[in-house]
DNA sequence: CCAAATTCTTATCTTTTGTAAAGTGTCCCT
DNA sequence: AGGGACACTTTACAAAAGATAAGAATTTGG
């Protein structure tokens, strides 16, 4: 297993990324990226499958993944993470419980990850509890924030206007991500996201 | 500022709920109680106010809140917690940033609340900070769970599926709260749930 | 107990969405 | 170059939902 110099320069955004969370020391990091273990993902490999715990967490250095549901032979995607952010099915993970949904890489993606057993670790570490009590209640504090907002488009917003605002948002992702998984995203049909287009971009 | 003896029979169920977010002792359980305050809303009280930093948390002993957002002059409401339920504009309160709804009692409400300066202050308690920080990560890790699912229903589920599913789940509510607020909450009309309420119950 | 206010239902009309199927375009591979 | 997989668009039709308004039913407050 390659050893993680989490103070590299190649590290740079991890760091950030950690750093915005929660105030980690130098020691702290370097105690952190000892656990980190590099992982690559083919396009279409899972990192989590529905009815299966999730056994980590990773930090997408490169690449994007889906979460996708299965209900009736049918996918439907949930939601998007990629580079630099943080992914997990986070419920799963924490309570070591069957996922209830996929998470599929997108494209050839490089991780950092960690598992149940070294975050337990972690937590019985003296020195390091703390922190790590700290940088998951921050963490979760975070993604509070994001579902807000997911939760508010869908009950304050319609369809349409869920397009716009994330197109204004986050336009990239339409050169990345094939239109029918942002259709699902946004809780409509291919089809009708394919009209809204039209009807907007005229 | 009367002090509450959480200790005492009355507090049965806050106790329950503290203890099965994270293990107090009762020394914890004493400390905490001493910050906490007592507070009655009337019907139709806000607790939170649009554009206004949140100032406190609550515990709901006995009534019900709804959350709501206005927009174009319109209420949505996007929530509802019962008593034995935590409440807050979470987001809001951790931040002290402008809240983006409002929480309104929908009947005459009691409360125990604490506020951001007590929060602070427990933090700065060193026999204390430790409990605090891990009953607010599992609390948001909770919250989490809640919002995972109900993201997925907007997602995975029609209008109609998302009220048979309420309405297996928590029965209860339509006996108490507004069906035009319980609309907004499902994401649809309050015209379009009395269609489907006609269509399912015939 | 009645009047006012609120809430729910119903009806009509318009717009949007879902479904299914066919058509277009692109990219990749041999 | 041609086949095949995939992604996206288009079309046509049926079902559902939104807007609005008007009328029951219920609650609320004096």
């Amino acid at each position: 297993m390659n050893k993680i110099d989490i103070l590299a320069d190649g590290h740079q955004p991890l760091r950030q990324s950690l750093r915005q969370i929660s105030p980690f020391t130098n020691d702290e990091l370097q105690l952190l990226a000892e656990g980190l273990i590099p992982r690559d993902l083919d396009k279409r490999d899972y990192f989590v499958r529905a009815d299966q715990p999730s056994r980590s967490v990773a930090y997408i250095v490169s690449g994007s993944v889906r979460y996708f549901y299965l209900k009736d032979g049918v996918e439907t995607t949930s939601y998007f993470c990629l580079d630099g952010d943080w992914m997990g099915a986070y419920t799963s993970f924490l309570r070591q419980s069957p996922s209830l949904f996929y998470i599929e890489a997108l494209e050839p993606t490089q991780l950092l990850t960690f598992d149940y057993a070294q975050l337990q670790q972690w937590e019985r570490n003296p020195d390091f509890a703390y922190r790590i009590n700290h940088f998951f209640r921050r963490l979760a504090e975070y993604l509070i924030g994001c579902y807000d907002d997911r939760v508010a488009s869908f009950v304050l917003q319609s369809p349409e206007e869920r397009y716009l605002t994330l197109f204004q948002q986050r336009p990239g992702l339409f050169q990345r991500i094939p239109q029918q998984y942002i259709a699902n995203y946004l809780g409509v049909t291919p089809v009708s996201l394919s009209r809204i287009r039209k009807r907007i971009h005229q």
